[in-house]
DNA sequence: AACCGTGTCTTACCCTGTAA
DNA sequence: TTACAGGGTAAGACACGGTT
């Protein structure tokens, strides 16, 4: 038999430390969890709340004692699984629990165990010899602790008219040396690897704009990007793919002890002018992407052979998500939409036959209901984007609760994103609760209905042969 | 009945420029 | 520095239908 565990998994980032997401209608912190039922048996959702205990004050370091220090560690107050690298809810003991017990974690303590097992000096040995031979002359030195200023003015500078990363990084190699090989060893290691097995150094990267995706420096050249779709399976896929080529486990080798390289300079600079990281661009997003979660930066200069592993298991991730980089089509982030339907056609020609039959309520309740809600829900316009009318917010509300329809379906009638329609149904429920049910729904005095003659009841006339 | 794949829903989080 | 607003994705959990 299966097992099901009920509503999302708690997440440690979350707001206010713990725990669970608030139910419809719960606004208080500390309220009731939610399960839900079958759908087929109730017909419709119905949620089921179940109260919780409350969580003792237990720290992050209570649990790694609690649990191991070879299975989590604790970084201030956020408790992480070493295997996963990812956060874990440290409050609720059955998270951890839930944790430990998932296939992934099991997965990734399995990779964990076996990297272990074959990770011998020898090999990390190898892995500096082959570092030097693809670039001799990338020493590390204290060159850019000095220069940094100096580096993000030509670097910002320069990246006015850039199409082709590599040849500009090679063009200011002059003014500024060894970030610039950096660059172009990084960029150079990141292109995935052809099929005919080319050389290493033969290659330029399949696409500039990629590129410069990593070193554009921030805010001034990114462009949104709508993130691939990343399906486990889809994922599994092409990490095999990847595996199976046969120079990648060389180039993985040879790409992390780069990414090393990188995180240790950005490390030593960044103790100096930390602030200064986010502007330059270059060797942050690289490391930021590859970078373990629990490395500090004023640790990298300590425990190498950590690093390495950290380093290749890492290098590997990045070189999966480079890959599909190189290969999904990228677009801009937000999609086309459009509101037509709404402001168009539903607003200017439906008359209160088609309100009554789509919306079940004439058009006059429904501005009445507006006219109640708009206090509450009208949002401030932003340079951004106007927000969400009052009168949409309503409809997508009402839509949703007058017909079986999906919120998929009803977020691309509107023009507005799924989980934007998520939260305005979620929102105009809970002020129907609360700003209008009272308005509607009168408990009488109990004595005076028991009292008051009652009128005898009105059943259906039975339809003729129908035989009740 | 158990298993598997897919669909749906919810939540968290990130991104962005401006104003307070 | 923080709040605002809405778009997007990932991840997790449950529902459900098809297959064995």
């Amino acid at each position: 038999m299966r097992t099901r565990r009920f509503g999302p998994r708690s997440r440690a980032e979350r707001p206010g430390g713990c725990c669970r997401p608030l139910p419809l209608g719960a606004g208080a912190p500390g309220a009731l969890p939610r399960r839900r039922r079958s759908r087929r048996a109730s017909g419709r959702r119905v949620q089921v709340y179940k109260k919780m205990p409350k969580s003792a004050k237990v720290t992050p370091k209570d649990r790694v004692a609690q649990f191991g220090k070879d299975k989590f560690h604790a970084d201030g107050t956020v408790l992480f699984c070493t295997a996963c690298r990812k956060a874990v809810d440290h409050v609720r003991k059955q998270s951890i629990v839930e944790h430990m017990e998932s296939a992934k974690h099991k997965q990734n303590e399995k990779r964990r165990r076996q990297d272990a097992e074959t990770a011998d000096p020898k090999q990390i040995g190898a892995v500096y010899t082959d570092y030097e031979t693809v670039k001799p002359e990338l020493k590390l030195s204290n060159e850019c602790n000095v220069e940094w200023p100096v580096y993000l003015g030509i670097v910002k500078d320069g990246f006015a008219d850039i199409e082709d990363p590599i040849q500009f990084w090679m063009a200011i190699e002059d003014r500024i040396p060894n970030l610039a090989k950096y660059a172009v060893v990084l960029l150079q290691l990141t292109t995935p690897p052809s099929p005919d097995g080319n050389s290493l150094h033969s290659q330029q990267p399949e696409s500039p704009s990629a590129c410069c995706l990593y070193l554009a420096p921030h805010g001034k050249h990114t462009m949104p990007l709508r993130r691939p779709m990343t399906g486990r399976k889809k994922q599994e896929t092409q990490r095999s793919r990847l595996l199976a080529r046969p120079d990648y486990q060389r180039r993985l080798r040879i790409y992390a002890r780069a990414q090393l390289h990188l995180m240790h300079q950005v490390s030593a600079i960044a103790l100096s002018i930390s602030n200064m990281i986010q502007q330059l661009g270059i060797l942050y997003l690289a490391t930021q992407r590859t970078q373990c979660p629990t490395l500090s930066l004023g640790s990298a200069s300590s425990g190498q052979v950590a690093d390495e592993e950290k380093a290749i298991l890492d290098a590997a991730e990045a070189g999966v998500l480079w890959h599909h980089l190189q290969t999904v089509d990228r677009q801009l982030w937000a999609h086309t939409s459009s509101t037509d339907w709404w402001e168009r056609i539903v607003l200017s020609t439906w008359e209160d036959k088609q309100w009554l039959e789509t919306f079940r309520m004439s058009r006059a309740t429904f501005m009445h209901i507006v006219t109640k809600l708009s206090p509450y829900i009208t949002r401030q316009n932003t340079v951004m984007r106007r927000p969400l009318s009052p009168e949409k917010r309503v409809a997508i509300a009402v839509l949703r609760l007058a017909t079986p329809t999906s919120l998929r379906l009803i977020s691309n009638q509107f023009g507005v994103g799924m989980a934007t329609a998520g939260v305005a149904v979620r929102e105009v429920c809970r002020l129907l609760h609360n700003v209008m049910a009272n308005s509607f729904i009168c408990l009488e005095n109990p004595q005076e209905c028991l009292d008051q003659p009652q009128p005898p009841p009105r059943y259906p006339k039975p339809r003729p042969g129908s035989g009740h």
